[in-house]
DNA sequence: CGCCCCCCTGTCAATCCTTGCAGTTAAATT
DNA sequence: AATTTAACTGCAAGGATTGACAGGGGGGCG
């Protein structure tokens, strides 16, 4: 069974909602001084090491060199928020071991110098990260003192609201997709109709509601269809 | 079958976690000028009118007055925040009607005067409030514009943070309390187990299991297990 | 045109869920 | 001391779910 990634299908729960708040996050980020901001979670998979996913005001080309080069893996910040839960105050200044050299050239060329990270983790290892960053002024003692407080709460902000979509955005790849057809009557599963009713309301026959049931508890892994309504609640397929 | 309130009952779902992220809410609301922060939820309840939760830095006493003099009811910027989705500008002068003196008078009272109030509204006519006030300057044209964006973004997140818990605090009153044999088992249930299952991680009879399962069906006012188990994770009963 | 995917349908057997019935026991509340 | 509650157990009938086998029709893509 193989579950690659395919080109054509529309990532159904990409919702504008998130997008403007993150746009909010970022207003609140420039009235800290800090003019980017980049929320990332990280995915522990088997076999094939992390999946990161990330939301930024950054350049497009950058993103893209970011996840193309594997910057991730060597990024000093994602090491840190790996295993650490406190905030990690940097500069590319000190990013001076030779694989880090094209990331530090990287930074400075979009003015990501000094910047804050916070890491947030939970209990599957999976871990959560904010940074806001600036191009001039490295973040001094006093300010930390005097902003430190906001920005965890934006940190814990951000992941309270982002962390869901992200990680169904990353399970994305690895569990395959939902088709519409899934989703609908997971949904109405979810408000407890029965394969009888969810057919009689959506004009199929019973065994095509459980047809579509079987798959989205296979696509998903789940033991049943409780399970698969829980798997999918959490991760926000059925908001 | 009633389902007054008991008093000796813990509620489970009172995170600290909740209370944190308010104490930061608190805390950014200061940053912008506002020493008192509100967040409220209003829940229609057929028959009885509509139940409210509020989380909020008032004094205690305030709180439980408001509460016990059905403030709520004649909240001007409650009112509001059932129609409208706009923010209000408002300030305590402007309660006027006979009614509204002795809430005035309680405002004034705790210096909450001046103030700023965003709703949020749901589908199912359910709805947040975060009013953030002061007690002397009143909120000018020129303060609204540079902070309208921040304050906005303000109120969605606490509305996507705090709204679940207080819902669950909501109708806790409503639906009666889940026992923790109850949360325990529908969390395994949404884990994907079966009654059987169940049954021999917690060490009791299949039986029991499905009797422990169908009393949460019936407290949740749901149709069966999955519906119970969505319902569950709506209210934040099983993260 | 072939290949793949989505959507649809059928049958059948094993298992699971749901809901009746009727109890016991221990602990907390009144 | 009486009452209430949570937790526990047994039996049984009927409905719902799940999995495996076996297909048809339509659309997109190389």
């Amino acid at each position: 069974m193989k579950m690659a990634q395919r080109k054509g299908s529309q990532l159904l729960y990409v919702s504008s909602a998130h997008e403007q708040f993150f746009r909010g996050l970022v207003h609140g980020a420039r009235s800290l001084g800090f003019e980017h901001c980049c929320y990332m979670i990280g995915v522990p998979v088997e076999g094939e090491g992390w999946r990161h996913v990330m939301m930024s005001n950054l350049p497009w080309a950058w993103r893209e060199r970011y996840s193309r080069k594997g910057f991730h893996a060597i990024d000093p910040t994602v090491q840190h928020a790996r295993q650490a839960s406190r905030a990690l105050v940097w500069s590319a200044d000190q990013f001076n071991a030779a694989p880090l050299r094209e990331l530090r050239r990287g930074l400075r060329g979009i003015g990501y110098n000094h910047g804050w990270s916070q890491p947030l983790r939970d209990v599957d290892g999976r871990f959560g990260l904010l940074t806001l960053a600036r191009g001039e002024t490295p973040v001094g003692a006093d300010e930390l003192r005097e902003k430190s407080q906001t920005l965890r709460w934006f940190a814990q902000a951000a992941h309270a609201v982002l962390f869901r979509t992200l990680l169904a955005r990353c399970q994305d790849g690895i569990l395959g997709h939902l088709t519409v057809r899934e989703i609908d009557i997971l949904r109405m599963a979810a408000d407890g109709r029965t394969a009888l009713e969810i057919a009689a309301a959506m004009g199929v026959t019973e065994r095509t509601a459980t047809f579509h049931i079987s798959n989205a508890i296979e696509k998903l892994g789940a033991a049943n269809k409780a399970h698969a309504v829980a798997c999918a609640m959490r991760l926000g397929l059925l908001d």
